[in-house]
DNA sequence: CAATAGATCATCT
DNA sequence: GATGATCTATTGC
């Protein structure tokens, strides 16, 4: 195999595959591996914000200072600090200037367990590492500094992997919002044990 | 099990 | 000054 068609199964994912609709690059996004360091991930649940017309995303009041990196062009981590303790992980989606994101919601650890376990302190099982999308940052090590990193050079990457297996995906309703709130934006692999809830099917 | 309270602060009104 | 894309511990059945 040449080195670009390896590249193209498991190397870092390219700007343009973030350059595309929310939900279709929330869809491809599960299977995929987070990596940070020593620890890696391989992303199982993301929800979808579609900017402008969904009001439950937060470029839905339009740029300002906290929204600026989702009006920028792809492929770059979108860092927010929400409800005084946690961040949340996004991958800004769309062409720049569109400020379309996905959350990433939870991980099934791969690497870098021992890690993840000495930032999670409460964590008595992996399923518990990074099954939420607080959890995740915590485990990840991501926080506030890597807001407006890009994703396609630098210590935080998303990549394809091989020997992938196959998985089926569940669509649900997104979790924890009130406006929008019966969009199907959420997308789970299917009987995974390291989403952050139950699936509910819709 | 399910439901609920409390922690705690950046952001925007 | 209110709110929020959460998590954990605790209470109650």
């Amino acid at each position: 195999m040449s080195w670009s068609a390896l590249e193209r199964r498991i190397g870092r994912l390219p700007r343009q595959f973030y350059a595309r609709p929310a939900a279709e690059v929330a869809r491809e996004l599960l299977g995929m591996a987070l990596v940070h360091g020593r620890c890696a991930g391989r992303i199982v649940e993301v929800e979808a914000y579609t900017g402008l017309d969904d009001r439950a995303a937060h470029a839905w009041h339009g740029l300002t200072n906290r929204t600026r990196v989702l009006f920028g062009p792809p492929g770059h981590a979108y860092v927010y600090f929400i409800y005084g303790m946690y961040y949340c992980l996004n991958v800004v989606a769309e062409p720049e200037g569109r400020p379309g994101c996905v959350l990433v919601r939870a991980l099934e650890p791969l690497a870098g367990l021992a890690e993840m376990y000495r930032r999670r302190p409460g964590a008595r099982r992996v399923e518990d590492l990074a099954s939420g999308p607080g959890k995740l940052t915590l485990a990840m090590g991501i926080t506030r500094r890597h807001n407006g990193a890009d994703l396609t050079a630098g210590p935080l990457e998303i990549r394809r992997f091989l020997a992938q297996p196959g998985f089926s995906i569940a669509v649900t309703p997104r979790i924890g919002i009130r406006h929008d709130a019966d969009r199907p934006l959420r997308f789970l692999i299917r009987g995974s044990r390291f989403v952050s809830r139950q699936q509910r099917l819709c």
